[in-house]
DNA sequence: TAGAATAGAGAACAAAGGGAGAACAGATCA
DNA sequence: TGATCTGTTCTCCCTTTGTTCTCTATTCTA
C-alpha cells in the first residue's frame, strides 16, 4: 500500500489524454523517480531532501531540487507548496474496472459506436457471469418497460435467449434493436413496449441475438 | 473494541467529495495520531494533554494543542468542546466502496429499514456531490417515469429541492414517498406518475424533503 | 570544437515545523 | 463554593527544510 502517493485524476483510460505531455526524463531524473517509486511502500513519510540526497549520493540539496522540479514538471511528482517532506509521487492511474460503453442503440438502426470508447463503472450486482457491455438507449420503444431515452443498459453477451427476455437483436445484419423476444418454431417476434409500435415477426435466420439485458442505469441531474 | 472512538460520518464513496481534502500530516502529527490509534484500545479514558505530553516527550501542553488542532482539522480527531479528556479519535471509515441501502420506500408508508444494512456499489456517474443513499422502490406510483417496483434509487441527501425534481418526502412525519415535487406559496404538491393515482397537496410544514433522486439501478434476472 | 544540456557543490535565505512556558478561563470535583 | 485540573491562547524561540542563487565540471551534439 502506497502511503504517500496521491491519486492521479481519473482519466478515461487513454494515457495520452490524461496528464501532461510525456516528457522524457534525463538519466538522473529517471533514477530519482525510480528510487521514489521503489521506496514509496517502505517509508511512512515522504523523505526530506537531505534524506534523499544521502540515499542518492548527493551532497547538495540545491542539485536535488532541480531534479525534483523536473519531475514535478513531468507530472510524476506532486508539487509541494512549501511544505516539509512534501515529495509525493503521483499515483499511477488505477486499473479502471469498468464495462465498456460500446455505443448507442436506437431501434431500427445499427448500433452507433461511440467515437471515444469509455467505460462505465457498473455494480457487480448488475453483471452476469459472462462478459458484458453497456449501451445507451435512444428512443422510446421500450418505454412501457421503464426503459427510457438516455438510459444505460447493461447487456450480457450471449447469442441465444429465453422467451420473454429483453435482448439486443441484430436484424438482417444491419438494424440493432432492444426488444422483448418471443421465439416460436419458424419465426421470431420482437415486441416493443410502446403502444405506438407493433411487434415485428422475422424468420429465425434474420435475427441474430447479440446479448441479453441484465441491468439498467439511469442518471438524473 | 475501541472505547473512545467515534464513527466517522459515512461518505458517498467519492474520494474527493467525502471528508476533508487529503490533508498531509506533518511527521509529528502523524506520530501523535499513530500513538492515539495504538493506545485507543488499552486506555479506558481518553488521555489528558498532560498524559499525552508525557507519553510523547513533550513538556508544553501548548505545543501539543497545536498538533491536536491540526488533527481535528484533518478530520482524524473529534473536536472536543471544552470537555476534559476530550481527545477522541474519529474511527477509520472502513474501506467501503458502496452506498448504504437504507431501506424500502413504498408510497404511503414510512421507509422500511432493511434489517441488515447492505451497501451497493454505485457508479460515480450516478452520485452527486453530497452524501447519498439507496432505497429499494416498492410499488408502482412512479411507473410512468420509468421507476418500477423493485428498482433501486440513488438519493442525494438534501432537505430542499427544486420544482420538478423527484424527491423522497416525509409526510406528516410518518409516510415516506417518492414523488415529483411542486412547491407553491402555501402548499406543496406531490405528483405521482401513475394515472391511477392523484396528486396530493399539503402545507409546507407537513412535508419534509429527505433527498433528491440522482440515479436509478435496475436488475434483470 | 564550440555550445548546449546535464549534473553537481555550496552559500544564503525564508518559511515551515516543532517546542517552551506563562497566563487564562472553563470544567471538574471535594 | 473554592481549589484544582485541564484545555486554550499567546508570545518567543530554535531547528529543519525547501528554495534560489552562483559557480564549476562533465557529457552530448551539431
Amino acid at each position: 500500500m502506497l502511503r504517500w502517493r496521491i491519486p492521479r485524476p481519473r482519466g478515461n483510460g487513454l494515457p495520452a489524454a490524461t496528464g501532461p505531455i510525456p516528457v522524457k526524463l534525463t538519466r538522473r531524473q529517471h533514477e530519482i523517480h525510480a528510487w521514489l517509486r521503489d521506496h514509496a511502500d517502505s517509508l511512512d513519510h515522504p523523505p526530506t531532501y537531505d534524506e534523499l540526497c544521502q540515499a542518492l549520493g548527493l551532497t547538495s540539496r540545491g542539485s536535488l531540487h532541480k531534479h525534483i522540479q523536473a519531475l514535478i514538471q513531468a507530472g510524476l511528482v506532486e508539487p509541494m507548496d512549501g511544505t516539509h517532506r512534501g515529495i509525493r509521487l503521483v499515483e499511477e492511474a488505477p486499473e479502471e474496472e469498468g464495462i465498456p460503453l460500446l455505443g448507442i442503440i436506437a431501434a431500427g438502426r445499427p448500433i452507433e459506436a461511440v467515437p471515444q470508447p469509455e467505460t462505465l463503472q457498473v455494480p457487480d450486482e448488475l453483471l452476469g457471469n459472462r462478459p458484458c457491455y453497456v449501451l445507451r438507449v435512444s428512443g422510446d420503444s421500450m418505454i412501457e418497460e421503464g426503459i427510457l431515452d438516455g438510459d444505460y443498459v447493461v447487456i450480457e453477451q450471449r447469442d441465444s435467449a429465453n422467451n420473454g427476455e429483453i435482448v439486443v437483436a441484430l436484424v438482417n445484419n444491419e438494424e440493432a434493436t432492444l426488444k422483448r423476444i418471443e421465439q416460436q418454431p419458424g419465426q421470431v417476434i420482437l415486441h416493443p413496449a410502446n403502444a405506438a409500435l407493433t411487434p415485428m415477426a422475422y424468420t429465425p435466420d434474420e435475427v441474430q441475438i447479440q446479448g441479453v439485458l441484465r441491468g439498467l442505469l439511469r442518471r438524473y441531474h
